[in-house]
DNA sequence: TATCCAAGGTAAGTT
DNA sequence: AACTTACCTTGGATA
């Protein structure tokens, strides 16, 4: 494999790999240690993480393979390509982080967030994994959540041999639409199952494609991912933000509503829209996605 | 050791 | 349109 660095003093702002892979937005990258979720050090504490990538282009095929870990004041990397293009792009390396936050209105919780966790980014996923990691999420932990990623990958995906080693892509939705719902459900995918199924037919059948929502109007982006078998507003939100881009989606899972129930009870206004367009103007818009991140991986990780 | 419970929700059925 | 309820599975808490 190529190896190469990036060196993070061409970063605008703080970078942490860990909190950027280990807080719930990206199931597709695996801790070569296996004690992803586990171990929380600074950066990963010289971990390897690793995960099987589409090309940037999406026009050929062929995936490559990424392998990365953070040392002193650079990425260190491992790739059947250039990879610097790519965890650019993965891991949001073109975000000017302290502007982000500049931007973000002064708050208490924000604050102690982005306190916590400086350098923790948003990720950039291919929308059709990420949409089928979020359609799994629902009610589950976030370490069985990338077990079923890896799992999925492992027993639908295509086997890349480099070095002696062997990598798993994620699943094609040909290949996860051709699965059957028990051969799913043997995954542990219990309900969410005929979900993934279902939603990868559509995708793969040309019905519908989650990256057609790139292009739509925040609100109108986000109903037109509903139209997906286990995908409601808040997966939907997940998939705007970790994948396409919607800086300004917040997804309203247990963690925010807990949130707003305790820190900002004037936005629950009842409906998901209502609430959603409440919490994301007082997070101050345009990167109120960065903010709900930060809150939810404070929160969930012990914080309050 | 056995039982209970909640985990980044959604779909389908009622009111 | 707002409000219930069922849904798979499992690791960790409780008895």
């Amino acid at each position: 494999m190529e190896t190469g660095t990036v060196p993070l003093a061409d970063v605008d702002g703080p970078f942490d790999l860990q909190s950027t892979l280990e807080s719930g937005q990206s199931y597709l990258w695996d801790r070569t240690d296996g004690e992803m979720y586990d171990r929380l050090d600074a950066h990963g504490g010289d971990a390897w993480y690793e995960t099987v990538v589409p090309p940037l282009d999406g026009v050929s095929d062929e995936r490559a393979v990424v392998r990365v870990r953070q040392t002193e004041n650079r990425l260190e990397w491992e790739s059947t390509t250039d990879a610097v293009p790519l965890l650019t792009h993965l891991l949001r390396l073109d975000d000017d982080l302290d502007a982000i936050r500049a931007a973000t209105p002064d708050d208490p919780l924000v604050e102690r967030a982005f306190d916590a966790y400086p350098g923790m980014r948003l990720v950039r996923d291919s929308p059709f994994s990420c949409l089928v990691s979020f359609i799994c999420s629902a009610q589950m932990r976030v370490a069985r959540i990338h077990g079923m990623q890896m799992a999925l990958a492992r027993e639908f995906g295509e086997t890349l041999s480099v070095d002696g080693e062997r990598y798993h892509a994620f699943p094609t939705p040909e290949r996860l639409a051709a699965a059957s719902e028990d051969e799913l459900r043997d995954l542990s995918l219990g309900y969410r199952a005929p979900y993934v199924q279902r939603t990868a037919g559509m995708v793969a059948n040309g019905e519908a494609d989650p990256a057609d929502a790139r292009d739509m109007e925040y609100e109108a982006a986000r109903d037109s991912l509903t139209r997906f078998v286990g995908v409601g507003e808040k997966v939907a939100d997940c998939v705007l933000l970790f994948s396409l881009g919607f800086l300004e989606a917040v997804p309203l899972d247990t963690w925010i509503r807990s949130a707003i129930a305790d820190h900002y009870p004037d936005c629950d206004r009842g409906g998901y829209a209502e609430t959603s367009r409440a919490i994301r103007e007082r997070f101050g818009g345009t990167y109120a996605g960065y903010a709900q991140t930060y809150v939810f991986h404070y929160l969930r990780s012990g914080g309050e």
